[in-house]
DNA sequence: CCACTTCTTAAGCCTTTCTTAAGGGCCCCA
DNA sequence: TGGGGCCCTTAAGAAAGGCTTAAGAAGTGG
């Protein structure tokens, strides 16, 4: 996982007009999704980002899913990769998962079978998550709770686990609300909901863990 | 056994999208069964959880049966395993076994041998039930009985036992409902199941024995 | 076959969590 | 000193999730 909390990221490489966004919107609930519209443009983001799993059309413009995975692969790319294909020939499958697919799903598909194989997907790949180290504290994202060097526990609520481990997962990074909000909360919500959580997180761990930086967001840690 | 309770797991890596459901629905009576696809999910699997007992093919893909035992047997996993090959010729037979595999069938083979030759590498390897330590109480899972510190004695019913070994199994780990679910109950059972057993332990020991991670599931001891 | 225990379901109530919004305080600059 | 911007704090309604209960089903032993 690259943050431990909020819906996994997708990575969806699919050259289809009509296609591509219509998994994306069927998606949407339960993934941050990217869109790439070709291989070459799919590979730039599977190697420059991290995701929690990736869904490559086999056929593709610039650069074939096939080479895509391939690509990836060589390069130790090791997250599960879905493969989508228009044939269900059994040649395609074994092609793709040769080449380092982890699943296989032939078009048309239904809906919720790709749904339910993401989910095996993310839930057999995804490595345990790593407690995170916040100066004195320990968060451990699994329980959602902090535990202080001299053991006191505190055990908080899922958005403010999110958004503590968000700002811990790049200490001296000054985050604004936006990019919060957009990473980590729905679309909708109001900025003053960070400003919420903040205040929760002071109030329930210590009134320095996160750093406000005037007139452009918070930040944690490293702020010396 | 991981567990005291139950059937036993079973972790079966075949990539024949025939014969592995078939093989998974012959023992699924027997056993708590997953079934992964091919070499790298069943290295991913053997190595993060505990199982009882494997069942692996010898040509898989992304990952060979023989590199996968071997993978495996390195990283000190020491479950009994039963390889599976196509042909029957020694050859195959030797490698797997030097591998570390602990027993060899060759397909095509016969169900009831199979089960028996499971039953023989389930009952040599399987070690005596330990009682198992929950707090100031202790569990002995032979009798299903648990006593406080302090000399006092409750009679748990199996389902109640069950679950509270397989949650102090593991102290600290969040298990979702869906988890302790599909690993200790039956499978048609609704989630709310585990929300009664919960109850029921918490009024038998005590309110404390088992917390809750509102969102996710259930966790027992590590929270101070 | 009956009595008793255990298992499973489901419904209603209660608690926790999420989200919004409003008032107050602080700081900078005119 | 006054105004404006920004942030902090609080509170409260809505939504989600968990707890408790009770009752029928299923299993077990006499």
């Amino acid at each position: 996982m690259t943050i431990a909390y909020g819906r996994p990221s997708l990575l969806l490489v699919e050259d289809d007009v009509v296609l591509g966004p219509l998994i994306a919107e069927l998606l949407e609930p339960d993934y941050r999704i990217r869109l790439a519209a070709n291989g070459q443009e799919g590979l730039h983001l599977g190697l420059t980002r991290a995701w929690d799993v990736m869904v490559i059309d086999r056929g593709l413009p610039l650069m074939d899913g096939i080479a895509l995975i391939s690509a990836l692969r060589s390069k130790g790319v090791s997250t599960p990769i879905l493969i989508l294909t228009a044939l269900g020939a059994t040649d395609e499958k074994v092609t793709g998962l040769d080449a380092g697919a982890n699943d296989y799903m032939s078009k048309p598909f239904d809906a919720g079978e790709l749904a339910a194989r993401l989910r095996a997907l993310t839930r057999t790949f995804a490595p345990a998550a790593a407690s995170v180290s916040i100066g004195d504290w320990e968060l451990d994202p699994a329980s959602r709770s902090v535990r202080s060097a001299y053991g006191a526990l505190v055990s908080l609520t899922a958005k403010e686990a999110e958004l503590l481990a968000a700002l811990a997962a790049e200490p001296g990074r000054v985050f604004t609300r936006e990019e919060l909000l957009s990473e980590h909360f729905q679309a909708g919500d109001q900025p003053g909901v960070i400003d919420t959580y903040v205040h929760h997180l002071r109030r329930k761990i210590s009134r320095t863990v996160v750093r406000t930086v005037h007139g452009v967001g918070y930040q944690i840690g490293d702020g010396a």
